[in-house]
DNA sequence: CATGCGATTGACTCGTCAGTCAACCGCGAG
DNA sequence: CTCGCGGTTGACTGACGAGTCAATCGCATG
Protein backbone atom coordinates (compact mmCIF):
# COMPACT_ATOMS: atom_id res chain seq x y z
CA UNK A 1 0.00 0.00 0.00
CA UNK A 2 2.98 2.12 0.64
CA UNK A 3 4.32 1.53 -2.62
CA UNK A 4 0.78 1.25 -3.75
CA UNK A 5 0.28 5.59 -2.92
CA UNK A 6 4.06 5.99 -3.78
CA UNK A 7 2.61 4.70 -7.66
CA UNK A 8 0.33 6.77 -7.46
CA UNK A 9 1.77 10.11 -6.06
CA UNK A 10 4.27 9.04 -8.56
CA UNK A 11 1.93 9.34 -11.46
CA UNK A 12 0.55 12.06 -9.85
CA UNK A 13 3.66 13.60 -10.66
CA UNK A 14 4.02 12.55 -13.69
CA UNK A 15 0.94 14.17 -15.35
CA UNK A 16 2.10 17.17 -13.89
CA UNK A 17 5.08 17.23 -15.46
CA UNK A 18 3.31 15.87 -18.69
CA UNK A 19 1.45 19.63 -18.67
CA UNK A 20 4.59 21.60 -17.69
CA UNK A 21 6.54 19.99 -20.68
CA UNK A 22 3.37 20.46 -23.08
CA UNK A 23 3.26 24.02 -21.66
CA UNK A 24 6.70 24.96 -23.03
CA UNK A 25 6.35 23.13 -26.27
CA UNK A 26 3.24 25.55 -26.31
CA UNK A 27 4.23 28.87 -24.99
CA UNK A 28 7.49 28.56 -27.24
CA UNK A 29 5.26 27.77 -30.39
CA UNK A 30 2.49 30.74 -30.29
CA UNK A 31 3.38 32.78 -26.80
CA UNK A 32 1.74 32.92 -23.35
CA UNK A 33 -0.87 35.39 -24.37
CA UNK A 34 -1.67 34.12 -28.01
CA UNK A 35 -2.13 30.28 -26.13
CA UNK A 36 -5.14 29.14 -24.94
CA UNK A 37 -5.30 26.96 -21.75
CA UNK A 38 -7.12 24.26 -24.28
CA UNK A 39 -3.70 24.33 -26.06
CA UNK A 40 -1.91 22.97 -23.36
CA UNK A 41 -4.34 20.45 -22.45
CA UNK A 42 -4.38 19.17 -25.83
CA UNK A 43 -0.37 19.06 -26.65
CA UNK A 44 -0.32 17.58 -22.96
CA UNK A 45 -3.27 15.13 -24.20
CA UNK A 46 -4.90 15.47 -21.57
CA UNK A 47 -8.82 17.33 -20.97
CA UNK A 48 -8.93 20.59 -20.07
CA UNK A 49 -10.38 19.93 -16.67
CA UNK A 50 -7.08 18.75 -15.64
CA UNK A 51 -4.89 21.79 -15.91
CA UNK A 52 -6.69 23.51 -13.17
CA UNK A 53 -6.27 20.27 -11.04
CA UNK A 54 -2.91 20.63 -11.16
CA UNK A 55 -2.51 24.67 -11.34
CA UNK A 56 -4.63 27.45 -10.06
CA UNK A 57 -4.24 28.92 -13.31
CA UNK A 58 -2.67 29.56 -16.40
CA UNK A 59 -0.48 31.91 -14.89
CA UNK A 60 1.01 29.81 -12.34
CA UNK A 61 2.01 27.30 -15.04
CA UNK A 62 4.37 29.85 -16.55
CA UNK A 63 5.49 31.18 -12.94
CA UNK A 64 6.31 27.09 -11.79
CA UNK A 65 8.16 26.81 -15.32
CA UNK A 66 10.05 29.72 -14.58
CA UNK A 67 10.89 29.38 -11.17
CA UNK A 68 11.89 25.68 -11.76
CA UNK A 69 14.59 27.02 -13.50
CA UNK A 70 15.57 30.33 -12.18
CA UNK A 71 16.32 28.73 -9.02
CA UNK A 72 18.78 26.64 -10.42
CA UNK A 73 20.26 29.53 -11.94
CA UNK A 74 20.44 30.93 -8.66
CA UNK A 75 21.56 28.41 -7.09
CA UNK A 76 24.51 27.89 -9.67
CA UNK A 77 25.55 31.37 -9.34
CA UNK A 78 25.59 31.73 -5.52
CA UNK A 79 27.69 27.94 -5.23
CA UNK A 80 29.84 29.74 -7.62
CA UNK A 81 30.50 32.77 -5.65
CA UNK A 82 31.98 30.98 -2.59
CA UNK A 83 34.43 29.58 -4.53
CA UNK A 84 37.87 30.93 -5.20
CA UNK A 85 38.09 31.48 -8.79
CA UNK A 86 39.05 34.74 -11.21
CA UNK A 87 36.01 36.93 -11.52
CA UNK A 88 36.88 35.95 -15.16
CA UNK A 89 36.12 32.69 -14.52
CA UNK A 90 32.91 32.85 -12.87
CA UNK A 91 31.35 35.20 -15.21
CA UNK A 92 32.63 32.86 -17.66
CA UNK A 93 30.93 29.91 -15.86
CA UNK A 94 27.79 31.77 -15.60
CA UNK A 95 27.76 32.67 -19.46
CA UNK A 96 28.27 28.83 -20.09
CA UNK A 97 25.58 28.01 -17.86
CA UNK A 98 22.89 30.07 -19.63
CA UNK A 99 24.34 29.17 -22.63
CA UNK A 100 23.81 25.53 -22.28
CA UNK A 101 20.64 26.02 -20.58
CA UNK A 102 19.63 27.25 -24.20
CA UNK A 103 21.30 24.34 -26.03
CA UNK A 104 19.83 21.68 -23.67
CA UNK A 105 16.22 22.99 -23.85
CA UNK A 106 15.86 25.91 -26.29
CA UNK A 107 12.13 25.79 -26.53
CA UNK A 108 12.31 26.44 -22.14
CA UNK A 109 14.75 28.89 -22.17
CA UNK A 110 12.86 30.94 -25.38
CA UNK A 111 9.81 31.05 -22.88
CA UNK A 112 11.57 32.12 -19.76
CA UNK A 113 13.44 35.07 -22.13
CA UNK A 114 10.16 36.13 -24.01
CA UNK A 115 7.45 35.87 -21.60
CA UNK A 116 9.18 36.53 -18.37
CA UNK A 117 13.06 37.85 -18.15
CA UNK A 118 11.97 40.47 -20.91
CA UNK A 119 8.42 41.37 -20.30
CA UNK A 120 8.76 42.98 -16.96
CA UNK A 121 5.38 44.94 -17.65
CA UNK A 122 3.53 41.34 -17.24
CA UNK A 123 5.26 38.47 -15.60
CA UNK A 124 8.68 40.27 -15.40
CA UNK A 125 6.94 42.79 -12.85
CA UNK A 126 6.11 39.63 -10.78
CA UNK A 127 9.54 37.50 -10.65
CA UNK A 128 11.19 40.79 -11.01
CA UNK A 129 12.65 40.04 -7.34
CA UNK A 130 13.45 37.14 -8.11
CA UNK A 131 15.53 38.02 -11.49
CA UNK A 132 17.04 40.96 -9.88
CA UNK A 133 18.53 38.65 -7.29
CA UNK A 134 20.92 37.20 -10.24
CA UNK A 135 21.61 40.70 -11.14
CA UNK A 136 22.61 41.36 -7.38
CA UNK A 137 24.92 38.25 -7.24
CA UNK A 138 26.70 39.42 -10.67
CA UNK A 139 26.96 42.96 -9.13
CA UNK A 140 28.70 41.08 -6.39
CA UNK A 141 31.25 39.34 -8.33
CA UNK A 142 32.13 42.60 -10.10
CA UNK A 143 32.20 44.38 -6.50
CA UNK A 144 34.89 42.01 -5.41
CA UNK A 145 36.95 42.11 -8.41
CA UNK A 146 37.02 45.61 -7.56
CA UNK A 147 38.26 45.24 -3.98
CA UNK A 148 41.40 43.43 -5.37
CA UNK A 149 41.99 45.21 -8.24
CA UNK A 150 41.73 42.56 -10.59
CA UNK A 151 39.06 45.54 -12.59
CA UNK A 152 38.23 49.06 -12.46
CA UNK A 153 36.91 50.68 -9.72
CA UNK A 154 35.29 53.57 -11.66
CA UNK A 155 32.49 50.96 -12.66
CA UNK A 156 29.16 50.81 -11.12
CA UNK A 157 29.11 46.89 -10.27
CA UNK A 158 25.12 46.85 -10.93
CA UNK A 159 26.24 49.04 -14.20
CA UNK A 160 28.11 46.20 -15.34
CA UNK A 161 26.19 43.26 -14.17
CA UNK A 162 22.94 44.94 -16.38
CA UNK A 163 25.73 45.58 -19.45
CA UNK A 164 27.17 41.79 -18.70
CA UNK A 165 23.70 40.22 -18.34
CA UNK A 166 22.06 42.37 -21.09
CA UNK A 167 24.73 41.21 -23.36
CA UNK A 168 24.04 37.52 -22.81
CA UNK A 169 20.56 37.60 -23.08
CA UNK A 170 20.50 39.66 -26.22
CA UNK A 171 22.84 36.93 -27.51
CA UNK A 172 20.40 34.45 -26.76
CA UNK A 173 17.54 36.53 -28.34
CA UNK A 174 19.35 36.57 -31.32
CA UNK A 175 18.95 32.46 -31.71
CA UNK A 176 15.82 32.49 -30.23
CA UNK A 177 14.50 34.84 -33.04
CA UNK A 178 16.70 33.69 -35.79
CA UNK A 179 18.87 36.66 -35.72
CA UNK A 180 22.19 34.87 -35.16
CA UNK A 181 23.42 31.50 -36.41
CA UNK A 182 22.99 28.61 -33.82
CA UNK A 183 24.99 25.46 -33.21
CA UNK A 184 27.42 24.35 -30.81
CA UNK A 185 30.54 26.25 -32.49
CA UNK A 186 28.61 29.62 -32.06
CA UNK A 187 27.28 28.52 -28.77
CA UNK A 188 30.78 27.87 -27.36
CA UNK A 189 32.60 30.84 -29.24
CA UNK A 190 29.99 33.27 -27.80
CA UNK A 191 30.20 31.99 -24.29
CA UNK A 192 34.07 33.54 -24.88
CA UNK A 193 33.80 36.29 -26.40
CA UNK A 194 31.00 38.15 -24.16
CA UNK A 195 33.03 37.34 -21.32
CA UNK A 196 36.16 38.53 -23.23
CA UNK A 197 34.45 41.45 -24.43
CA UNK A 198 33.48 42.74 -20.99
CA UNK A 199 36.04 41.47 -18.69
CA UNK A 200 38.23 43.28 -21.33
CA UNK A 201 36.56 46.40 -21.11
CA UNK A 202 36.32 46.38 -16.69
CA UNK A 203 40.19 45.29 -16.21
CA UNK A 204 42.24 48.40 -15.64
CA UNK A 205 43.94 49.25 -18.94
CA UNK B 1 -10.74 78.11 -47.99
CA UNK B 2 -6.75 76.55 -48.73
CA UNK B 3 -6.35 77.95 -45.25
CA UNK B 4 -9.38 76.64 -43.63
CA UNK B 5 -8.62 73.16 -45.19
CA UNK B 6 -5.70 73.60 -43.79
CA UNK B 7 -7.00 74.50 -40.20
CA UNK B 8 -9.28 71.43 -40.76
CA UNK B 9 -6.48 69.53 -41.43
CA UNK B 10 -4.10 70.38 -38.81
CA UNK B 11 -6.73 70.15 -36.76
CA UNK B 12 -7.49 66.58 -37.51
CA UNK B 13 -3.86 66.11 -37.20
CA UNK B 14 -3.66 67.68 -33.73
CA UNK B 15 -6.59 64.64 -32.36
CA UNK B 16 -4.05 62.10 -33.72
CA UNK B 17 -1.55 63.41 -32.28
CA UNK B 18 -3.51 63.77 -29.10
CA UNK B 19 -4.82 60.01 -29.13
CA UNK B 20 -0.67 58.76 -29.94
CA UNK B 21 0.16 60.91 -27.03
CA UNK B 22 -2.50 59.62 -24.77
CA UNK B 23 -1.84 55.71 -26.06
CA UNK B 24 1.95 56.88 -24.49
CA UNK B 25 1.00 57.48 -21.34
CA UNK B 26 -1.42 54.53 -21.54
CA UNK B 27 0.05 51.64 -22.61
CA UNK B 28 3.28 52.94 -20.09
CA UNK B 29 1.32 52.55 -17.05
CA UNK B 30 -0.96 49.55 -17.98
CA UNK B 31 1.29 47.84 -20.49
CA UNK B 32 -0.24 47.51 -24.21
CA UNK B 33 -2.31 43.96 -23.38
CA UNK B 34 -3.36 45.21 -19.62
CA UNK B 35 -5.19 48.23 -21.24
CA UNK B 36 -8.67 48.90 -23.57
CA UNK B 37 -9.04 51.13 -26.31
CA UNK B 38 -11.46 52.87 -24.28
CA UNK B 39 -8.70 53.26 -21.32
CA UNK B 40 -6.61 55.67 -24.39
CA UNK B 41 -9.85 57.25 -25.52
CA UNK B 42 -10.61 58.42 -21.66
CA UNK B 43 -6.71 59.36 -21.52
CA UNK B 44 -6.72 61.40 -24.76
CA UNK B 45 -10.48 62.92 -23.36
CA UNK B 46 -12.15 61.60 -27.06
CA UNK B 47 -14.82 59.33 -27.69
CA UNK B 48 -13.83 55.81 -28.49
CA UNK B 49 -15.08 55.66 -31.75
CA UNK B 50 -12.47 58.23 -32.80
CA UNK B 51 -9.22 55.98 -31.86
CA UNK B 52 -11.06 53.77 -34.55
CA UNK B 53 -11.56 56.91 -37.36
CA UNK B 54 -7.59 57.15 -37.06
CA UNK B 55 -5.98 54.16 -36.60
CA UNK B 56 -7.41 50.50 -37.56
CA UNK B 57 -6.62 48.53 -34.95
CA UNK B 58 -5.65 49.22 -31.33
CA UNK B 59 -2.21 47.56 -32.63
CA UNK B 60 -1.88 49.96 -35.48
CA UNK B 61 -1.75 52.53 -32.22
CA UNK B 62 1.60 50.75 -31.22
CA UNK B 63 3.10 50.27 -34.65
CA UNK B 64 2.61 53.74 -35.37
CA UNK B 65 4.62 54.80 -32.33
CA UNK B 66 7.25 52.53 -32.66
CA UNK B 67 8.00 53.02 -36.19
CA UNK B 68 7.94 57.35 -35.81
CA UNK B 69 10.77 56.79 -33.14
CA UNK B 70 12.76 53.64 -34.83
CA UNK B 71 12.67 55.68 -37.92
CA UNK B 72 14.64 58.37 -36.42
CA UNK B 73 16.99 55.96 -34.63
CA UNK B 74 17.56 54.52 -38.09
CA UNK B 75 18.26 57.93 -39.73
CA UNK B 76 20.46 58.97 -37.03
CA UNK B 77 22.19 55.62 -37.17
CA UNK B 78 22.39 56.06 -40.82
CA UNK B 79 23.81 59.68 -41.11
CA UNK B 80 26.16 58.73 -38.59
CA UNK B 81 27.67 56.06 -40.88
CA UNK B 82 28.03 58.25 -44.09
CA UNK B 83 30.40 60.55 -41.47
CA UNK B 84 34.20 60.30 -41.21
CA UNK B 85 34.18 59.17 -37.26
CA UNK B 86 36.30 56.85 -35.30
CA UNK B 87 34.20 53.86 -34.55
CA UNK B 88 34.36 54.44 -30.79
CA UNK B 89 32.86 58.19 -31.33
CA UNK B 90 30.04 55.95 -33.36
CA UNK B 91 29.07 53.71 -31.10
CA UNK B 92 28.82 56.91 -28.54
CA UNK B 93 26.57 58.73 -30.59
CA UNK B 94 24.43 56.05 -30.97
CA UNK B 95 24.41 55.24 -27.02
CA UNK B 96 23.96 59.02 -26.56
CA UNK B 97 21.00 59.03 -29.09
CA UNK B 98 19.08 55.92 -27.21
CA UNK B 99 19.86 56.90 -23.74
CA UNK B 100 18.70 60.76 -24.87
CA UNK B 101 15.70 59.71 -26.32
CA UNK B 102 14.90 57.95 -22.81
CA UNK B 103 15.73 61.23 -20.87
CA UNK B 104 13.51 63.03 -23.09
CA UNK B 105 10.38 60.73 -23.29
CA UNK B 106 11.09 57.92 -21.03
CA UNK B 107 7.45 56.99 -21.01
CA UNK B 108 7.56 56.73 -25.32
CA UNK B 109 10.76 54.51 -24.68
CA UNK B 110 9.47 52.19 -22.27
CA UNK B 111 6.48 51.79 -24.32
CA UNK B 112 8.82 50.82 -27.31
CA UNK B 113 11.62 48.62 -25.87
CA UNK B 114 8.95 46.51 -23.08
CA UNK B 115 5.89 46.41 -25.65
CA UNK B 116 8.30 45.97 -29.09
CA UNK B 117 11.56 45.79 -28.97
CA UNK B 118 11.95 43.24 -25.88
CA UNK B 119 8.37 41.29 -26.89
CA UNK B 120 9.50 39.56 -29.93
CA UNK B 121 6.77 37.33 -29.64
CA UNK B 122 4.01 39.40 -30.17
CA UNK B 123 4.95 42.53 -32.04
CA UNK B 124 8.18 42.29 -32.24
CA UNK B 125 7.99 39.56 -34.46
CA UNK B 126 6.37 41.95 -37.01
CA UNK B 127 8.92 44.35 -36.88
CA UNK B 128 11.99 42.26 -36.38
CA UNK B 129 12.94 43.12 -39.71
CA UNK B 130 13.22 46.89 -38.94
CA UNK B 131 14.90 46.66 -35.53
CA UNK B 132 17.33 43.95 -37.17
CA UNK B 133 18.15 47.30 -39.70
CA UNK B 134 19.70 48.82 -36.46
CA UNK B 135 21.42 45.50 -35.61
CA UNK B 136 22.99 45.29 -39.14
CA UNK B 137 23.94 49.24 -39.12
CA UNK B 138 25.99 48.60 -36.04
CA UNK B 139 27.76 45.74 -37.07
CA UNK B 140 28.48 46.98 -40.49
CA UNK B 141 30.50 50.03 -38.45
CA UNK B 142 31.93 47.27 -36.19
CA UNK B 143 32.73 45.62 -39.49
CA UNK B 144 34.39 48.95 -40.46
CA UNK B 145 36.65 49.38 -37.78
CA UNK B 146 37.88 45.57 -37.89
CA UNK B 147 38.99 46.17 -41.59
CA UNK B 148 40.78 49.58 -40.98
CA UNK B 149 42.40 47.59 -37.35
CA UNK B 150 41.12 49.55 -34.69
CA UNK B 151 38.86 46.57 -33.59
CA UNK B 152 39.61 43.08 -33.39
CA UNK B 153 39.09 40.70 -36.46
CA UNK B 154 38.06 37.46 -34.52
CA UNK B 155 34.62 38.89 -33.17
CA UNK B 156 31.78 38.63 -35.08
CA UNK B 157 30.39 42.08 -36.06
CA UNK B 158 26.65 40.40 -35.59
CA UNK B 159 27.69 39.41 -32.09
CA UNK B 160 29.35 42.94 -31.28
CA UNK B 161 26.39 44.24 -32.61
CA UNK B 162 24.09 42.36 -30.00
CA UNK B 163 26.53 42.45 -27.72
CA UNK B 164 26.62 46.44 -27.56
CA UNK B 165 22.91 46.80 -28.31
CA UNK B 166 21.95 44.35 -25.63
CA UNK B 167 23.96 46.02 -23.50
CA UNK B 168 22.42 49.33 -24.14
CA UNK B 169 18.62 48.02 -23.46
CA UNK B 170 19.40 46.30 -20.49
CA UNK B 171 21.19 49.07 -19.02
CA UNK B 172 17.68 50.87 -19.81
CA UNK B 173 15.50 48.40 -18.82
CA UNK B 174 17.04 49.03 -15.69
CA UNK B 175 16.14 52.68 -15.42
CA UNK B 176 12.32 51.72 -16.78
CA UNK B 177 11.68 48.85 -13.88
CA UNK B 178 13.83 51.01 -11.23
CA UNK B 179 16.43 48.29 -10.50
CA UNK B 180 19.05 51.24 -11.78
CA UNK B 181 19.29 54.66 -10.13
CA UNK B 182 18.17 57.43 -12.75
CA UNK B 183 18.89 61.16 -13.16
CA UNK B 184 21.25 63.04 -15.36
CA UNK B 185 24.36 62.22 -14.21
CA UNK B 186 23.89 58.25 -14.35
CA UNK B 187 22.71 58.70 -18.12
CA UNK B 188 26.09 60.52 -18.91
CA UNK B 189 27.76 58.14 -17.11
CA UNK B 190 25.84 54.99 -18.84
CA UNK B 191 26.68 56.56 -21.92
CA UNK B 192 30.10 56.43 -21.62
CA UNK B 193 30.85 53.45 -19.51
CA UNK B 194 28.68 51.21 -21.88
CA UNK B 195 30.92 52.37 -24.98
CA UNK B 196 33.84 52.26 -23.21
CA UNK B 197 33.03 48.55 -21.68
CA UNK B 198 32.37 47.49 -25.15
CA UNK B 199 35.11 49.32 -27.16
CA UNK B 200 37.88 48.17 -24.83
CA UNK B 201 36.79 44.73 -25.25
CA UNK B 202 36.61 45.14 -29.09
CA UNK B 203 39.95 46.86 -29.06
CA UNK B 204 43.19 44.62 -29.87
CA UNK B 205 44.91 43.78 -26.85
C1' DC C 1 -17.57 -7.82 -4.61
C1' DA C 2 -18.60 -3.24 -2.51
C1' DT C 3 -16.98 1.18 -1.01
C1' DG C 4 -14.77 5.40 -1.29
C1' DC C 5 -11.63 8.75 -2.73
C1' DG C 6 -8.67 11.10 -5.71
C1' DA C 7 -7.89 11.62 -10.65
C1' DT C 8 -10.05 12.90 -14.83
C1' DT C 9 -13.45 14.67 -18.00
C1' DG C 10 -15.46 18.44 -20.96
C1' DA C 11 -19.72 21.17 -21.41
C1' DC C 12 -20.98 25.36 -19.71
C1' DT C 13 -20.90 30.07 -17.62
C1' DC C 14 -19.71 34.63 -17.39
C1' DG C 15 -17.10 38.64 -18.03
C1' DT C 16 -14.41 41.10 -21.13
C1' DC C 17 -13.17 43.84 -25.05
C1' DA C 18 -12.00 44.82 -29.94
C1' DG C 19 -14.21 46.54 -33.46
C1' DT C 20 -18.83 48.26 -35.90
C1' DC C 21 -22.23 51.44 -37.10
C1' DA C 22 -25.98 54.56 -37.35
C1' DA C 23 -26.80 58.87 -35.71
C1' DC C 24 -25.23 63.51 -34.72
C1' DC C 25 -22.55 67.86 -34.88
C1' DG C 26 -20.46 72.03 -36.73
C1' DC C 27 -18.36 74.53 -40.19
C1' DG C 28 -17.51 76.22 -44.84
C1' DA C 29 -19.51 76.78 -49.42
C1' DG C 30 -22.94 78.19 -52.40
C1' DC D 1 -30.30 79.87 -44.80
C1' DT D 2 -29.37 75.22 -46.32
C1' DC D 3 -26.75 71.66 -47.89
C1' DG D 4 -23.20 68.36 -47.39
C1' DC D 5 -19.26 66.30 -45.67
C1' DG D 6 -15.69 65.09 -42.62
C1' DG D 7 -15.12 64.69 -37.80
C1' DT D 8 -17.16 62.82 -33.68
C1' DT D 9 -20.07 60.11 -30.62
C1' DG D 10 -20.96 55.91 -27.70
C1' DA D 11 -24.24 52.00 -27.44
C1' DC D 12 -24.05 47.62 -29.14
C1' DT D 13 -22.49 43.01 -30.92
C1' DG D 14 -20.00 39.00 -31.46
C1' DA D 15 -16.27 36.25 -30.38
C1' DC D 16 -13.40 34.45 -27.42
C1' DG D 17 -11.31 32.15 -23.62
C1' DA D 18 -10.33 31.62 -18.48
C1' DG D 19 -12.04 29.26 -14.97
C1' DT D 20 -16.04 26.23 -12.74
C1' DC D 21 -18.34 22.14 -11.59
C1' DA D 22 -21.09 18.10 -11.54
C1' DA D 23 -20.55 13.78 -13.37
C1' DT D 24 -17.63 9.72 -14.29
C1' DC D 25 -13.75 6.70 -13.88
C1' DG D 26 -10.57 3.40 -11.95
C1' DC D 27 -7.88 1.69 -8.47
C1' DA D 28 -6.70 0.23 -3.71
C1' DT D 29 -8.61 -1.50 0.30
C1' DG D 30 -11.39 -4.30 3.42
Amino acid sequence: MASARAGAAQAAADKRRQILDAAVRVFARQGFNQCRVSDIAAEAGVAYGLVYHYFRSKDEVLDTLFLERWNVLLEVIRELDGRDLAAREKLHAIAAFIVDSYRHDPELMKVIIVEVTRAANSFGRTHLPKIREAYDLIADIVEAAQADGTFRPDVTPDFAAMAFYGAIEQVLTGWIFEVLPRGDEEYERSKAFVVETICSGLEPR
